[in-house]
DNA sequence: GCCGAATGCCCAA
DNA sequence: TGGGCCTTCGGCG
């Protein structure tokens, strides 16, 4: 589920849902109990996201965080809420809303250092207006380490997960294991503003559909279901040949050596 | 019913 | 680098 687009989509959603509004919190599975109760009750302010994380203000000054992670999910129920269901770390409603919180990685009240701290260590995110391309584009050039590896690295860039990473490389045509002090600026500007592009897509779309409506590089439509071009395929969507699959930064790439060169 | 995988990331060694 | 953690879901019996 969430890679970078989730996120903003979650904070878009839940600014409309919840922000100016007073918040009944709980913790039907008791883990967040402490957090709960002290956010209970207070005006939600804001509601923001920087890469994978989602921050919310509260009116006295709490900062409420929440990784998902790999599992994590959000669900939205319009009042009356049904009974907690599973594994519910956190439940926020409001008369008419209610947003429940499962399987976060971090679901916690932070500290202001706590914040800048985090803020510190994520590289500039795809999906906000001030992002430095700039910025990402130093450490990337400074570093012999593989783009695949540099994509997921969140302090060099952050938003772009597994599927982003595999989609954004095919479309861009650059092949995962090019060194990033191998780049030239102008394919790493060509890679950013597809993922930008991507990423946008997926806020707006609520789901990863890389493939376009009609794309003119394969000349037909996709087949009803297909959303990506190599991640999770046997075959390569443009040219036929097979997909490589391998272990890459410790996640599983998917490239296609024959549109994604060297 | 059980097992493995999944769009993430941290930590110890 | 490998293991751990958080949860759900689909495939296999």
């Amino acid at each position: 589920m969430p890679e970078g687009h989730t996120l903003h989509r979650l904070a878009l959603d839940h600014r409309k849902w919840l922000a100016g509004e007073v918040i009944h919190v709980t913790s039907p599975q008791g883990r967040f109990q402490g957090g709960a109760s002290v956010l209970d009750g207070q005006l939600l302010t804001s509601v923001e996201a920087w890469g994978k994380h989602l921050f919310y203000r509260f009116e006295g000054g709490e900062l409420l965080h929440v990784h998902l992670g790999l599992f994590g999910r959000f669900r939205r129920h319009r009042q009356p809420a049904p009974e907690p269901r599973g594994q519910l770390r956190l439940r926020m409603e409001t008369s008419t809303e209610c947003v429940d919180l499962s399987g976060p990685t971090a679901c916690e009240l932070l500290e202001p250092d706590e914040h800048a701290a985090l803020l510190a260590r994520l590289g500039p995110d795809l999906l906000r207006e001030d992002a430095s391309r700039q910025q990402a584009w130093k450490r990337v050039k400074a570093s012999s380490r593989s783009l695949g590896a540099l994509l997921l690295d969140q302090s060099v860039l952050s938003g772009v997960g597994n599927v982003y990473r595999a989609e954004g490389l095919f479309v861009s045509g650059l092949h995962p294991e090019l060194r990033g002090d191998e780049l030239e600026s102008r394919d790493f500007t060509r890679l950013w503003k597809t993922l930008v592009g991507m990423l946008q897509d997926g806020v707006r779309d609520r789901k990863i559909i890389t493939v376009k409506h009609f794309d003119q590089a394969v000349g037909r439509k996709p087949r009803r279901g297909e959303r990506t071009y190599v991640y999770g395929r046997r075959e390569c969507r443009r040219c036929g040949d097979s997909i490589r699959v391998w272990e890459l930064g410790s996640r599983t790439m998917y490239a296609c050596e024959t549109c994604q060169r060297r």
